[in-house]
DNA sequence: CATTGTCTGTTTACACCGTATACATGGCCA
DNA sequence: TGGCCATGTATACGGTGTAAACAGACAATG
């Protein structure tokens, strides 16, 4: 019985793959048959199936991140904070159960635009309409994150010109003042 | 063992009750039990506990619909359809675990701007922008669903007045002309 | 009236789930 | 050497969704 090398590890590995997989919430049972382990062994590394998730979300947030901050590698601040929203929506529908689990286990999922996960949305948004505007930030995750979600749970078919249109649409608005009213 | 009066609905109610209540996905075992019958009781109602929240969902949409009604009732194109923005965000706030219930549901979910229950608002942004404007609605409905979602997942504090502020920069985008982008 | 469905609900049973408890085993440090 | 702690196991309990077989009430039909 020589500790598996991260078994914590292991388990997480298989939940994602499971996730991108397609299965919806994998369960504690079903990700220790696949480490190869007893039903009682993660228990041993989370607390319980919700601790276990919100792991999963953690990583599934740095992944998130990463394929932000790839998003915003070059060009204005108008055409980054486009490209970050395309990326945003890619993301959902790339790996749409993950995305799921991210946002459906409430502890781990971000509360502030400002959020690690987000800041860097929040920052393009501030370079682009500045500091004194808070809601343009909320604005442009509402945005994105609605096109997301109706992309998975309503099936609204979605191609990325409409996310960058609509984005445009937003900015435009912000530019034209329309924010303070 | 005379037939129940229509346990059908007597089910529908209780789930709803019981979403209202907080419960998160209310299950056929428990439905059964709170209606007073055996736990393979619904299944003379329901082919399995998909059909049963799909029904629920259908339930949900028409409260919704009725909501988003309400608000529509007075005031300028424009007036109107910030009033169904906050009113859909206030309807989420409101009945968080009917609202996921109902887009967690895959089956019954609409799955385009002009489902019935999006129809109101699809035409009113239609009076708004004109018909020729097909992604000014999308872009409506996904602000308005992000920001509902984003509500209920994340747990982002949101009030009426930065819904208001964010249709509002959106529609002034669109006068602006920027959705053509 | 008797018979035969059909509709509705019950009972029983199975496989799965999350998890509490108690136990075994190995590595590390004193 | 001895004991501790971390890790994994075995067993058990109550919950779930649901398949299969059964039972009573009603309507239509002979």
């Amino acid at each position: 019985m020589v500790p598996l090398a991260g078994l914590r590890d292991t388990l997480l590995d298989h939940a994602i793959a499971m996730l991108e997989a397609g299965e919806a919430e994998p369960g504690i049972r079903a990700l220790a048959r696949a480490a190869g382990v007893s039903a009682m062994a993660p228990y041993r590394h989370f607390a319980d199936k919700a601790a276990l998730l919100s792991a999963v979300a953690e990583r599934g947030f740095a992944m998130f991140l990463a394929a932000l901050s790839a998003a915003d590698a070059e060009g204005s601040d108008a055409e980054r904070l486009v490209a970050q929203g395309v990326a945003y929506v890619d993301f959902a529908c790339a790996h749409p159960a993950l995305f799921r689990a991210m946002f459906a286990c409430g502890a781990g999922a971000p509360k502030q635009p400002d959020a690690p996960a987000f800041a860097i949305l929040t920052r393009r948004v501030a370079a682009l309409v500045g500091e004194d505007d808070p809601v343009a930030a909320l604005g442009c995750w509402a945005i994105v994150h609605g096109l997301a979600t109706l992309a998975l749970n309503g099936g609204v078919p979605l191609a990325a010109a409409q996310v960058r249109a609509v984005l445009r649409t937003y900015v435009a608005g912000i530019v034209a003042g329309g924010s303070t009213g």
